[in-house]
DNA sequence: CGCGGTGTTGAAGGCATTCAATTGTTGTGG
DNA sequence: CCACAACAATTGAATGCCTTCAACACCGCG
């Protein structure tokens, strides 16, 4: 538990990461941020690889350095639903210690700097300011899974898509997914498979698939490829995702 | 914004609260706590009653003395869904003043004690045992919410309402409104209308209502009024709340 | 007794699912 | 380079679950 993994793993000289002043670590000083490079190390995981599953979730902490994680939980006869959708900088896991039964999966190449969890948690204890930055994170996400149950319980599929697509326009900035082509339209790199974004939207993959139809046949999107998506009428897209209020007729 | 409100409030003796050691303020010594007590006002609500909504929500912090609050979130055109349900002793407020479009509502009648922002605040910064209290609860809040859009996102009907029985049987004992019968059955007094329940679960009302007649002819409650039932047989209701396996038929 | 609010029950319709077939894509080996 | 398999995504048709609309029952209250 306290190996490291089999995966690639070095150490890691905090100074240049890329991400140090985004992700919580820029909670610490310098003098701080040496004992936290002790015990980092970087994992790969290519697509589609278990992160940490329900047993053994609780090993490790992690940064997300590039690519995209999915928490996923699972009924008993197989039906799953995503919970969590992150992206870098991004932090994971479950302070605590509480056993969690989700599964993290690597959607898509996924490259983690990762804290053993005794280490990081001492860590958090001696420094308060830590402790804060991973409070506003742990606040920010149960905003962001609340909204989610709103999408859950009570949208319909074009609106849980529409919305999805909008998540993605927003957040995907930061991990160079999206891009302004020259007609002045945003362009989507979709970082999930049919597959996953029905388990996002509590879906199927069949409906998901007819909901882009939709969407293109309104004129709000365009589709190059299954993994790439313009933006025809951004305006449109927030309608179809209930965010405003829709026509009266 | 920092007057108190108009319903009775009056100062309150920390040293004699009920849920003194169960809520946060468990975290603090006697003599934080005799800081907290300036700053703390109890608070009533009726049934029905808007504790916040979305424009002033921030205002204030407290704790649940008794009664059930729920949280709920809006789309535009007027569909509405649940996305917090809090007994005493829990804690309501977001720290660290994001605006967010919730509103809470007293589902019973309700007692609080409520706490200014910028003292809450300031007693957080000083006192880590405070903050490390309140991150542990917001954990345990995501991992609620998260195990709700499990249920919203992929169970049917009748594993819905089984799986809301369920909750409340976990969590009614803390607000005594469980108790054992001689024949070693648990009753159940429902704190929500069916309405809510419905808001709860992403249903309607009649559906609800249906899911209730379902349950009630496999066997599993009996129902006494519309606001207590008595469970017959737990296995079986978790049965149907889908967290079992599902017979193999 | 009548009234409003809440909950139940029935019938019809719609939206998403399910099952099934087809097309498109990717990677491997001949 | 093409054939082929394996997988991903789309499309079609039929079923089913939940919703919608409507009527009725129940309860407390003036």
């Amino acid at each position: 538990m306290a190996k490291v993994p089999e995966t690639t793993a070095r150490t890691l000289h905090c100074d240049h990461c890329g991400i140090r002043h985004k992700s919580i670590c820029g909670a610490l000083s310098a003098d701080e941020m040496h004992h936290l490079n002790e015990i980092a190390t970087v994992r790969h995981f290519s697509a589609g690889e278990t992160i940490f599953s329900d047993e053994e979730q609780s090993a490790y902490f992690a940064n997300i350095l590039s690519g995209v994680v999915k928490l996923t939980k699972i009924l008993p006869d197989g039906r799953q639903q995503m919970v969590g959708l992150h992206f870098s900088p991004d932090f994971l896991g479950r302070a605590y210690g509480q056993v969690n039964p989700y599964f993290a999966e690597a959607a898509t190449d996924v490259e983690l700097c990762c804290f053993q969890q005794s280490a990081f948690e001492n860590l958090l204890q001696k420094h308060s300011g830590l402790e804060r930055r991973l409070l506003e994170n742990t606040l920010s996400e149960l905003d962001t899974a609340r909204e989610w149950m709103l999408l859950l319980g009570r949208k319909t599929a074009i609106e849980k898509l529409a919305s999805f697509l909008l998540l993605l326009v927003k957040r995907a900035p930061l991990i160079g997914c999206t891009h302004v082509s020259i007609h002045d339209l945003t362009e989507i790199d979709l970082p999930l498979s049919r597959s996953d974004i029905a388990d996002f939207l509590g879906l199927t993959i069949e409906t998901v698939s007819r909901q882009f139809g939709k969407l293109k046949s309104e004129g709000a999107i365009e589709l190059i490829d299954s993994r790439r998506c313009k933006v025809l009428d951004m305006a449109l897209l927030s309608e179809c995702a209930g965010q405003e209020p829709p026509p009266l007729d």
